[in-house]
DNA sequence: TACAGGATGTGACTATTGTCACACAAATAA
DNA sequence: TTATTTGTGTGACAATAGTCACATCCTGTA
Protein backbone atom coordinates (compact mmCIF):
# COMPACT_ATOMS: atom_id res chain seq x y z
CA UNK A 1 0.00 0.00 0.00
CA UNK A 2 1.43 3.39 -0.83
CA UNK A 3 2.15 5.76 2.22
CA UNK A 4 0.45 8.57 0.58
CA UNK A 5 -3.12 6.75 0.58
CA UNK A 6 -2.24 4.84 3.97
CA UNK A 7 -1.89 8.93 5.33
CA UNK A 8 -5.03 9.34 4.04
CA UNK A 9 -7.05 6.46 5.31
CA UNK A 10 -5.50 6.52 9.17
CA UNK A 11 -7.52 10.27 8.61
CA UNK A 12 -10.36 8.80 6.89
CA UNK A 13 -10.53 6.26 9.73
CA UNK A 14 -9.57 8.80 12.82
CA UNK A 15 -12.16 10.66 12.05
CA UNK A 16 -15.25 8.14 12.92
CA UNK A 17 -16.33 7.09 16.61
CA UNK A 18 -14.69 3.65 16.63
CA UNK A 19 -11.59 4.75 16.02
CA UNK A 20 -11.16 7.84 17.48
CA UNK A 21 -9.54 7.09 19.80
CA UNK A 22 -7.17 4.35 18.24
CA UNK A 23 -3.26 5.48 18.82
CA UNK A 24 -1.13 5.75 15.87
CA UNK A 25 0.21 2.29 15.98
CA UNK A 26 -3.08 0.62 15.87
CA UNK A 27 -4.24 3.20 12.88
CA UNK A 28 -0.82 2.09 11.31
CA UNK A 29 -1.75 -1.72 12.04
CA UNK A 30 -4.83 -1.75 10.26
CA UNK A 31 -4.26 -0.02 7.56
CA UNK A 32 -0.80 -2.38 7.04
CA UNK A 33 -2.57 -5.47 7.41
CA UNK A 34 -5.98 -4.46 5.58
CA UNK A 35 -6.32 -4.29 1.78
CA UNK A 36 -7.98 -1.22 0.17
CA UNK A 37 -11.46 -2.31 -1.85
CA UNK A 38 -13.42 -0.22 -3.87
CA UNK A 39 -16.80 -0.99 -5.26
CA UNK A 40 -19.38 0.76 -7.60
CA UNK A 41 -23.43 1.11 -6.92
CA UNK A 42 -25.00 -2.34 -6.32
CA UNK A 43 -21.77 -4.32 -6.06
CA UNK A 44 -21.90 -6.99 -2.93
CA UNK A 45 -19.40 -6.41 -0.59
CA UNK A 46 -20.47 -9.23 1.65
CA UNK A 47 -22.49 -12.25 0.22
CA UNK A 48 -25.42 -14.02 2.20
CA UNK A 49 -24.29 -17.59 2.81
CA UNK A 50 -20.22 -17.04 1.92
CA UNK A 51 -18.23 -18.21 4.83
CA UNK A 52 -17.22 -15.49 6.67
CA UNK A 53 -13.24 -14.81 6.42
CA UNK A 54 -12.58 -11.32 6.23
CA UNK A 55 -13.89 -8.15 8.36
CA UNK A 56 -14.87 -4.97 6.38
CA UNK A 57 -14.04 -1.52 7.72
CA UNK A 58 -16.19 1.21 5.69
CA UNK A 59 -14.41 4.33 4.46
CA UNK A 60 -16.63 6.05 2.56
CA UNK A 61 -20.03 5.36 0.13
CA UNK A 62 -22.97 3.78 1.87
CA UNK A 63 -24.54 0.15 1.93
CA UNK A 64 -27.33 -1.77 2.58
CA UNK A 65 -27.30 -4.83 5.00
CA UNK A 66 -30.41 -7.23 4.32
CA UNK A 67 -31.31 -10.51 4.62
CA UNK A 68 -32.96 -12.52 1.48
CA UNK A 69 -36.24 -15.04 3.70
CA UNK A 70 -36.25 -18.63 2.00
CA UNK A 71 -39.74 -17.14 0.52
CA UNK A 72 -37.58 -14.65 -1.17
CA UNK A 73 -38.74 -12.02 0.90
CA UNK A 74 -35.91 -8.96 1.67
CA UNK A 75 -35.41 -7.31 4.81
CA UNK A 76 -33.22 -4.67 5.04
CA UNK A 77 -31.35 -4.57 8.44
CA UNK A 78 -29.62 -1.27 8.45
CA UNK A 79 -27.69 1.01 5.97
CA UNK A 80 -24.02 1.63 6.61
CA UNK A 81 -21.60 4.54 6.29
CA UNK A 82 -18.43 5.26 6.81
CA UNK A 83 -16.43 3.96 9.58
CA UNK A 84 -18.87 1.21 10.47
CA UNK A 85 -17.44 -2.28 10.86
CA UNK A 86 -19.19 -4.29 8.54
CA UNK A 87 -18.93 -8.75 8.78
CA UNK A 88 -17.54 -9.29 12.02
CA UNK A 89 -20.54 -11.62 12.78
CA UNK A 90 -19.62 -14.31 10.32
CA UNK A 91 -15.90 -13.60 11.24
CA UNK A 92 -16.52 -13.80 14.94
CA UNK A 93 -18.39 -17.46 15.24
CA UNK A 94 -16.95 -18.87 12.06
CA UNK A 95 -20.51 -19.36 10.40
CA UNK A 96 -21.73 -18.59 7.49
CA UNK A 97 -22.68 -14.68 6.47
CA UNK A 98 -26.12 -14.62 7.29
CA UNK A 99 -26.71 -10.66 5.21
CA UNK A 100 -26.02 -9.36 2.51
CA UNK A 101 -24.08 -5.82 2.01
CA UNK A 102 -24.67 -3.76 -1.04
CA UNK A 103 -23.00 -0.69 -2.09
CA UNK A 104 -26.42 1.56 -2.82
CA UNK A 105 -23.19 4.27 -3.91
CA UNK A 106 -19.82 3.98 -5.06
CA UNK A 107 -18.19 2.66 -1.61
CA UNK A 108 -14.64 2.02 -0.28
CA UNK A 109 -13.64 -0.02 2.05
CA UNK A 110 -10.82 -1.65 4.02
CA UNK A 111 -10.92 -5.47 3.92
CA UNK A 112 -9.11 -7.44 6.81
CA UNK A 113 -8.52 -11.32 7.02
CA UNK A 114 -9.29 -13.36 9.66
CA UNK A 115 -5.48 -13.38 10.17
CA UNK A 116 -4.60 -10.03 10.33
CA UNK A 117 -7.64 -9.43 12.45
CA UNK A 118 -6.69 -12.02 15.14
CA UNK A 119 -3.30 -10.08 15.03
CA UNK A 120 -4.68 -7.38 15.39
CA UNK A 121 -6.89 -7.58 18.34
CA UNK A 122 -4.24 -10.19 20.38
CA UNK A 123 -1.49 -7.00 19.82
CA UNK A 124 -3.84 -4.02 20.81
CA UNK A 125 -6.33 -4.57 23.78
CA UNK A 126 -8.23 -2.11 23.52
CA UNK A 127 -9.10 -3.01 20.03
CA UNK A 128 -11.18 -5.66 21.41
CA UNK A 129 -13.05 -3.32 23.87
CA UNK A 130 -14.16 -1.08 20.95
CA UNK A 131 -15.53 -3.73 19.12
CA UNK A 132 -17.33 -5.04 22.08
CA UNK A 133 -19.08 -1.75 22.20
CA UNK A 134 -20.27 -1.61 18.36
CA UNK A 135 -21.26 -5.05 19.09
CA UNK A 136 -23.12 -3.78 22.09
CA UNK A 137 -24.76 -1.24 20.23
CA UNK A 138 -25.70 -3.72 17.47
CA UNK A 139 -27.72 -5.56 19.93
CA UNK A 140 -29.26 -2.68 21.04
CA UNK A 141 -30.45 -1.94 18.00
CA UNK A 142 -31.78 -5.09 17.19
CA UNK A 143 -33.76 -5.51 20.07
CA UNK A 144 -35.39 -2.27 19.59
CA UNK A 145 -36.28 -3.31 16.17
CA UNK A 146 -37.88 -6.23 17.48
CA UNK A 147 -39.54 -4.42 20.30
CA UNK A 148 -41.20 -2.11 17.84
CA UNK A 149 -41.88 -4.56 14.55
CA UNK A 150 -43.67 -6.58 17.43
CA UNK A 151 -45.46 -3.52 19.57
CA UNK A 152 -46.15 -1.25 17.15
CA UNK A 153 -48.95 -0.61 14.21
CA UNK A 154 -47.66 0.27 10.74
CA UNK A 155 -47.85 4.25 11.62
CA UNK A 156 -45.66 4.51 14.50
CA UNK A 157 -42.93 1.89 12.88
CA UNK A 158 -42.54 3.67 9.95
CA UNK A 159 -42.04 6.77 12.14
CA UNK A 160 -39.57 5.16 13.97
CA UNK A 161 -37.68 4.32 10.87
CA UNK A 162 -37.77 7.74 9.12
CA UNK A 163 -36.20 9.07 12.34
CA UNK A 164 -33.45 6.41 12.53
CA UNK A 165 -32.88 7.88 8.79
CA UNK A 166 -32.74 11.45 9.93
CA UNK A 167 -29.08 13.40 10.65
CA UNK A 168 -29.04 14.46 13.47
CA UNK A 169 -28.35 18.20 12.74
CA UNK A 170 -31.53 17.69 10.68
CA UNK A 171 -30.82 20.73 8.40
CA UNK A 172 -34.52 21.42 6.27
CA UNK A 173 -34.69 17.51 7.75
CA UNK A 174 -33.50 15.89 4.87
CA UNK A 175 -32.82 12.12 5.59
CA UNK A 176 -29.66 10.42 5.68
CA UNK A 177 -30.67 8.77 2.59
CA UNK A 178 -33.20 9.21 -0.06
CA UNK A 179 -34.88 5.78 -0.25
CA UNK A 180 -37.94 5.04 -2.77
CA UNK A 181 -40.83 3.96 -1.12
CA UNK A 182 -40.10 0.16 -2.14
CA UNK A 183 -36.98 0.49 -0.21
CA UNK A 184 -38.27 2.02 2.20
CA UNK A 185 -40.98 -0.84 2.66
CA UNK A 186 -38.05 -3.32 2.89
CA UNK A 187 -36.88 -1.27 5.58
CA UNK A 188 -39.85 -0.30 7.70
CA UNK A 189 -41.55 -3.94 7.19
CA UNK A 190 -44.27 -2.65 5.12
CA UNK A 191 -45.81 -2.69 1.37
CA UNK A 192 -44.79 0.03 -0.77
CA UNK A 193 -48.59 1.03 -1.52
CA UNK A 194 -48.46 1.49 2.63
CA UNK A 195 -45.91 3.23 2.69
CA UNK A 196 -46.82 5.71 0.01
CA UNK A 197 -50.78 6.08 1.67
CA UNK A 198 -49.21 6.58 5.29
CA UNK A 199 -46.57 9.23 3.70
CA UNK A 200 -49.92 11.06 2.01
CA UNK A 201 -51.44 11.43 5.05
CA UNK A 202 -48.53 13.00 7.00
CA UNK A 203 -48.05 14.71 3.98
CA UNK A 204 -51.53 15.97 4.15
CA UNK A 205 -51.17 16.96 8.20
CA UNK A 206 -47.51 18.79 7.14
CA UNK A 207 -45.79 16.13 9.45
CA UNK A 208 -43.53 14.90 6.51
CA UNK A 209 -42.92 16.67 3.03
CA UNK A 210 -42.87 14.53 -0.40
CA UNK A 211 -40.94 16.11 -3.24
CA UNK A 212 -39.78 14.77 -5.78
CA UNK A 213 -39.32 11.49 -4.44
CA UNK A 214 -37.42 12.74 -1.48
CA UNK A 215 -39.38 12.64 1.67
CA UNK A 216 -37.91 15.36 4.22
CA UNK A 217 -39.31 15.78 8.35
CA UNK A 218 -40.99 18.59 8.80
CA UNK A 219 -42.18 18.50 12.31
CA UNK A 220 -39.83 15.85 13.87
CA UNK A 221 -41.46 16.13 17.43
CA UNK A 222 -44.69 14.97 16.10
CA UNK A 223 -42.99 12.32 14.22
CA UNK A 224 -41.16 11.39 17.49
CA UNK A 225 -45.04 11.04 19.01
CA UNK A 226 -45.79 8.82 16.89
CA UNK A 227 -43.80 6.69 17.21
CA UNK A 228 -44.36 6.48 20.86
CA UNK A 229 -48.59 6.28 20.01
CA UNK A 230 -50.24 3.48 22.02
CA UNK A 231 -51.01 1.65 18.86
CA UNK B 1 -16.73 -16.61 49.18
CA UNK B 2 -16.61 -19.66 50.90
CA UNK B 3 -13.72 -22.19 49.26
CA UNK B 4 -15.94 -25.62 48.66
CA UNK B 5 -18.53 -23.21 46.94
CA UNK B 6 -16.09 -21.74 44.75
CA UNK B 7 -15.05 -25.19 43.56
CA UNK B 8 -19.11 -25.97 43.17
CA UNK B 9 -18.94 -22.55 40.74
CA UNK B 10 -15.87 -23.75 38.99
CA UNK B 11 -17.35 -26.50 37.90
CA UNK B 12 -20.85 -25.42 37.09
CA UNK B 13 -18.66 -22.44 35.03
CA UNK B 14 -16.80 -25.12 33.41
CA UNK B 15 -19.87 -27.46 32.08
CA UNK B 16 -21.08 -24.34 29.63
CA UNK B 17 -19.85 -24.31 26.23
CA UNK B 18 -18.88 -20.52 26.82
CA UNK B 19 -16.29 -21.17 30.03
CA UNK B 20 -15.33 -24.75 28.76
CA UNK B 21 -12.03 -23.18 27.68
CA UNK B 22 -11.48 -20.78 30.33
CA UNK B 23 -8.06 -22.20 32.13
CA UNK B 24 -7.94 -22.41 35.70
CA UNK B 25 -6.80 -18.83 36.69
CA UNK B 26 -9.87 -17.25 34.31
CA UNK B 27 -12.51 -19.59 36.33
CA UNK B 28 -11.08 -18.33 39.79
CA UNK B 29 -10.90 -14.71 38.92
CA UNK B 30 -14.05 -14.74 37.81
CA UNK B 31 -15.47 -16.42 40.92
CA UNK B 32 -13.22 -14.46 43.25
CA UNK B 33 -14.29 -11.43 41.75
CA UNK B 34 -17.93 -12.46 41.49
CA UNK B 35 -20.91 -12.28 43.64
CA UNK B 36 -23.32 -15.36 44.19
CA UNK B 37 -26.72 -14.16 43.65
CA UNK B 38 -29.95 -16.23 44.52
CA UNK B 39 -33.80 -15.47 43.32
CA UNK B 40 -36.68 -17.14 43.47
CA UNK B 41 -39.25 -17.34 40.51
CA UNK B 42 -41.07 -14.09 39.54
CA UNK B 43 -37.88 -11.95 40.73
CA UNK B 44 -35.89 -9.53 38.35
CA UNK B 45 -32.22 -10.07 37.58
CA UNK B 46 -32.28 -7.12 35.70
CA UNK B 47 -34.57 -4.35 35.52
CA UNK B 48 -35.77 -2.25 32.27
CA UNK B 49 -34.04 1.11 32.49
CA UNK B 50 -31.66 0.66 35.53
CA UNK B 51 -28.42 1.84 34.80
CA UNK B 52 -26.17 -0.76 33.93
CA UNK B 53 -23.19 -1.76 36.27
CA UNK B 54 -22.74 -5.43 36.44
CA UNK B 55 -23.19 -8.42 34.61
CA UNK B 56 -24.59 -11.94 35.11
CA UNK B 57 -23.62 -15.39 34.78
CA UNK B 58 -26.44 -17.87 34.79
CA UNK B 59 -25.52 -20.82 36.85
CA UNK B 60 -28.75 -22.56 37.64
CA UNK B 61 -32.55 -21.57 36.67
CA UNK B 62 -33.87 -20.66 33.90
CA UNK B 63 -34.93 -17.05 32.91
CA UNK B 64 -36.80 -14.42 30.85
CA UNK B 65 -35.56 -11.53 29.12
CA UNK B 66 -38.21 -9.42 27.65
CA UNK B 67 -39.12 -5.53 26.99
CA UNK B 68 -42.07 -3.88 28.06
CA UNK B 69 -42.61 -1.48 24.90
CA UNK B 70 -43.89 2.18 25.96
CA UNK B 71 -47.38 1.16 24.63
CA UNK B 72 -47.65 -1.69 27.73
CA UNK B 73 -46.98 -4.46 25.25
CA UNK B 74 -44.46 -7.20 26.44
CA UNK B 75 -42.19 -8.41 24.06
CA UNK B 76 -40.00 -11.68 24.95
CA UNK B 77 -36.74 -11.90 23.63
CA UNK B 78 -35.32 -14.91 24.82
CA UNK B 79 -34.79 -17.42 27.91
CA UNK B 80 -31.91 -18.09 29.31
CA UNK B 81 -30.52 -21.24 30.87
CA UNK B 82 -27.17 -22.01 33.10
CA UNK B 83 -24.14 -20.82 31.41
CA UNK B 84 -25.52 -17.69 29.50
CA UNK B 85 -23.85 -14.04 30.11
CA UNK B 86 -26.66 -11.43 30.63
CA UNK B 87 -26.40 -7.62 30.90
CA UNK B 88 -23.11 -7.19 29.07
CA UNK B 89 -24.89 -5.15 26.72
CA UNK B 90 -25.24 -1.84 29.23
CA UNK B 91 -21.94 -2.32 30.63
CA UNK B 92 -20.15 -2.79 27.71
CA UNK B 93 -21.87 0.68 26.07
CA UNK B 94 -23.04 2.37 29.21
CA UNK B 95 -26.35 2.95 28.78
CA UNK B 96 -29.67 1.84 30.31
CA UNK B 97 -30.22 -1.89 30.74
CA UNK B 98 -33.17 -1.93 27.91
CA UNK B 99 -34.94 -5.11 28.74
CA UNK B 100 -35.76 -6.70 32.11
CA UNK B 101 -34.67 -10.36 33.17
CA UNK B 102 -37.08 -12.50 35.23
CA UNK B 103 -36.43 -15.29 36.96
CA UNK B 104 -38.75 -18.27 35.35
CA UNK B 105 -37.69 -20.65 38.48
CA UNK B 106 -35.43 -20.82 41.43
CA UNK B 107 -32.20 -19.43 39.67
CA UNK B 108 -28.67 -18.34 40.97
CA UNK B 109 -26.44 -16.26 38.77
CA UNK B 110 -23.06 -14.85 39.45
CA UNK B 111 -22.82 -11.06 39.22
CA UNK B 112 -19.64 -9.22 38.08
CA UNK B 113 -19.18 -5.41 38.73
CA UNK B 114 -17.71 -3.28 36.29
CA UNK B 115 -14.45 -2.72 37.83
CA UNK B 116 -14.42 -6.34 38.41
CA UNK B 117 -15.10 -7.34 34.61
CA UNK B 118 -12.94 -4.74 33.09
CA UNK B 119 -10.11 -6.15 35.08
CA UNK B 120 -10.66 -9.51 33.89
CA UNK B 121 -10.94 -8.44 30.43
CA UNK B 122 -7.48 -6.58 30.52
CA UNK B 123 -5.55 -9.71 32.04
CA UNK B 124 -7.19 -12.65 30.33
CA UNK B 125 -7.05 -11.53 26.67
CA UNK B 126 -9.10 -15.12 25.68
CA UNK B 127 -12.28 -13.65 27.64
CA UNK B 128 -12.78 -10.75 25.38
CA UNK B 129 -12.55 -13.31 22.20
CA UNK B 130 -14.77 -15.14 23.84
CA UNK B 131 -18.00 -12.51 24.87
CA UNK B 132 -17.13 -11.31 21.59
CA UNK B 133 -18.32 -14.63 20.09
CA UNK B 134 -20.90 -14.66 22.21
CA UNK B 135 -21.95 -11.39 21.73
CA UNK B 136 -21.73 -12.52 17.50
CA UNK B 137 -24.15 -15.18 18.63
CA UNK B 138 -27.24 -12.92 20.37
CA UNK B 139 -26.54 -10.30 16.90
CA UNK B 140 -27.38 -13.57 14.46
CA UNK B 141 -30.13 -14.57 16.63
CA UNK B 142 -31.56 -11.52 16.74
CA UNK B 143 -30.92 -10.74 13.05
CA UNK B 144 -32.99 -14.31 12.21
CA UNK B 145 -35.83 -12.97 14.78
CA UNK B 146 -36.16 -9.98 12.58
CA UNK B 147 -36.31 -12.12 9.42
CA UNK B 148 -38.50 -14.12 10.77
CA UNK B 149 -40.98 -11.56 12.27
CA UNK B 150 -40.89 -10.41 8.90
CA UNK B 151 -41.00 -12.46 6.09
CA UNK B 152 -43.32 -15.10 7.26
CA UNK B 153 -46.68 -15.36 8.76
CA UNK B 154 -48.21 -16.77 11.94
CA UNK B 155 -47.84 -20.57 11.20
CA UNK B 156 -43.93 -20.54 10.08
CA UNK B 157 -43.49 -18.38 12.63
CA UNK B 158 -44.06 -19.90 15.30
CA UNK B 159 -42.90 -22.89 14.04
CA UNK B 160 -39.22 -21.41 14.48
CA UNK B 161 -40.15 -20.12 17.62
CA UNK B 162 -41.22 -23.56 18.65
CA UNK B 163 -37.84 -25.31 17.40
CA UNK B 164 -36.14 -22.88 19.29
CA UNK B 165 -37.09 -24.03 22.25
CA UNK B 166 -37.30 -27.42 21.34
CA UNK B 167 -34.20 -29.65 22.78
CA UNK B 168 -31.89 -31.37 20.42
CA UNK B 169 -31.68 -34.70 22.10
CA UNK B 170 -35.56 -34.21 22.01
CA UNK B 171 -36.73 -37.36 24.23
CA UNK B 172 -40.29 -37.44 22.79
CA UNK B 173 -40.07 -34.00 21.41
CA UNK B 174 -40.16 -32.22 24.88
CA UNK B 175 -39.76 -28.55 24.94
CA UNK B 176 -36.90 -27.18 26.92
CA UNK B 177 -39.68 -24.93 28.75
CA UNK B 178 -43.34 -25.35 29.72
CA UNK B 179 -44.35 -21.94 28.59
CA UNK B 180 -48.54 -21.10 29.02
CA UNK B 181 -50.07 -20.65 25.68
CA UNK B 182 -49.92 -16.92 26.59
CA UNK B 183 -46.16 -16.53 27.24
CA UNK B 184 -45.62 -18.62 24.05
CA UNK B 185 -47.74 -15.50 22.46
CA UNK B 186 -45.36 -13.10 23.92
CA UNK B 187 -42.38 -15.21 22.69
CA UNK B 188 -43.64 -15.48 19.03
CA UNK B 189 -45.67 -12.73 18.48
CA UNK B 190 -48.97 -13.14 18.13
CA UNK B 191 -51.78 -13.40 20.44
CA UNK B 192 -52.96 -15.90 22.66
CA UNK B 193 -55.86 -17.41 20.76
CA UNK B 194 -54.30 -17.66 17.46
CA UNK B 195 -51.53 -19.45 19.68
CA UNK B 196 -54.43 -21.93 20.52
CA UNK B 197 -55.90 -22.30 17.55
CA UNK B 198 -52.57 -22.74 15.47
CA UNK B 199 -51.60 -25.27 18.24
CA UNK B 200 -55.02 -27.11 18.11
CA UNK B 201 -54.56 -26.97 14.16
CA UNK B 202 -51.29 -29.12 14.39
CA UNK B 203 -52.63 -31.19 16.86
CA UNK B 204 -55.46 -32.16 14.22
CA UNK B 205 -52.42 -33.36 12.10
CA UNK B 206 -50.68 -35.13 14.43
CA UNK B 207 -47.25 -32.15 14.46
CA UNK B 208 -47.53 -31.37 17.83
CA UNK B 209 -49.65 -32.90 20.77
CA UNK B 210 -51.03 -30.32 23.43
CA UNK B 211 -51.56 -32.21 27.06
CA UNK B 212 -52.43 -30.70 30.15
CA UNK B 213 -51.27 -27.69 29.09
CA UNK B 214 -47.48 -29.05 27.25
CA UNK B 215 -46.80 -28.64 24.18
CA UNK B 216 -44.13 -32.19 22.79
CA UNK B 217 -43.12 -31.79 19.43
CA UNK B 218 -44.35 -34.89 17.35
CA UNK B 219 -43.03 -34.41 13.97
CA UNK B 220 -39.94 -32.29 14.34
CA UNK B 221 -39.32 -32.62 10.09
CA UNK B 222 -42.93 -31.05 9.39
CA UNK B 223 -42.59 -28.20 11.77
CA UNK B 224 -38.93 -27.75 10.43
CA UNK B 225 -40.75 -27.58 6.79
CA UNK B 226 -43.52 -25.08 8.22
CA UNK B 227 -40.73 -22.45 9.74
CA UNK B 228 -39.43 -22.96 5.94
CA UNK B 229 -42.87 -22.23 4.32
CA UNK B 230 -43.95 -19.68 1.53
CA UNK B 231 -46.27 -17.73 3.38
C1' DT C 1 -63.55 -31.57 49.00
C1' DA C 2 -64.80 -27.29 47.41
C1' DC C 3 -63.41 -23.03 45.72
C1' DA C 4 -60.58 -19.45 43.43
C1' DG C 5 -57.69 -18.09 39.96
C1' DG C 6 -55.39 -19.09 36.13
C1' DA C 7 -55.11 -21.38 31.69
C1' DT C 8 -57.43 -23.12 27.65
C1' DG C 9 -60.92 -23.76 23.73
C1' DT C 10 -63.86 -21.58 20.39
C1' DG C 11 -67.26 -18.60 17.92
C1' DA C 12 -68.31 -14.09 15.93
C1' DC C 13 -66.73 -9.88 14.56
C1' DT C 14 -63.28 -6.18 13.50
C1' DA C 15 -59.09 -4.01 12.15
C1' DT C 16 -55.06 -3.60 9.86
C1' DT C 17 -52.40 -4.41 6.21
C1' DG C 18 -51.29 -6.73 1.98
C1' DT C 19 -52.43 -7.65 -3.01
C1' DC C 20 -53.90 -6.61 -7.54
C1' DA C 21 -54.84 -3.51 -11.04
C1' DC C 22 -53.99 0.34 -13.47
C1' DA C 23 -53.01 5.40 -14.43
C1' DC C 24 -49.40 8.48 -14.52
C1' DA C 25 -44.98 10.84 -13.68
C1' DA C 26 -39.98 11.01 -13.86
C1' DA C 27 -35.64 9.50 -14.74
C1' DT C 28 -32.43 7.15 -18.10
C1' DA C 29 -30.66 5.53 -22.15
C1' DA C 30 -30.65 5.05 -27.20
C1' DT D 1 -36.23 13.50 -28.51
C1' DT D 2 -38.48 9.34 -27.93
C1' DA D 3 -38.74 5.03 -25.87
C1' DT D 4 -38.13 2.21 -21.87
C1' DT D 5 -37.94 1.51 -17.41
C1' DT D 6 -38.53 2.61 -12.75
C1' DG D 7 -41.06 4.93 -9.31
C1' DT D 8 -45.51 6.94 -7.48
C1' DG D 9 -50.66 7.59 -6.42
C1' DT D 10 -55.00 5.37 -5.50
C1' DG D 11 -59.19 2.42 -5.61
C1' DA D 12 -61.27 -2.08 -4.62
C1' DC D 13 -60.84 -6.27 -2.42
C1' DA D 14 -58.86 -10.21 0.25
C1' DA D 15 -56.50 -12.21 3.95
C1' DT D 16 -54.43 -12.54 8.17
C1' DA D 17 -54.53 -11.95 12.77
C1' DG D 18 -56.37 -9.41 16.74
C1' DT D 19 -60.28 -8.53 20.07
C1' DC D 20 -64.22 -9.63 22.78
C1' DA D 21 -67.05 -12.74 24.99
C1' DC D 22 -67.86 -16.66 27.35
C1' DA D 23 -67.66 -21.66 28.53
C1' DT D 24 -64.76 -25.03 30.43
C1' DC D 25 -61.21 -27.07 32.71
C1' DC D 26 -57.32 -27.63 35.55
C1' DT D 27 -54.44 -27.07 39.93
C1' DG D 28 -53.25 -25.82 44.17
C1' DT D 29 -54.82 -24.73 48.64
C1' DA D 30 -57.80 -23.63 52.54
Amino acid sequence: MVAVRAEELANILAEHSLFADCDEAELADLILRGHFVQYKKGDELIMQGDPGNSLLILLSGNARTSMIASNGYEVVLDYAEAGQVLGEIALLDGGERTASVTAIEPTSALSITREAFEDILAKHKNMALRLLKVMAKRIRMANSMIEGDRAYTSGPRLARYLLRLSVVGAEEGRLKLDLSQSELGNFAGMSREHINRQLSAWSESEIVAVESGKVRILDHAMLSHIAEADS
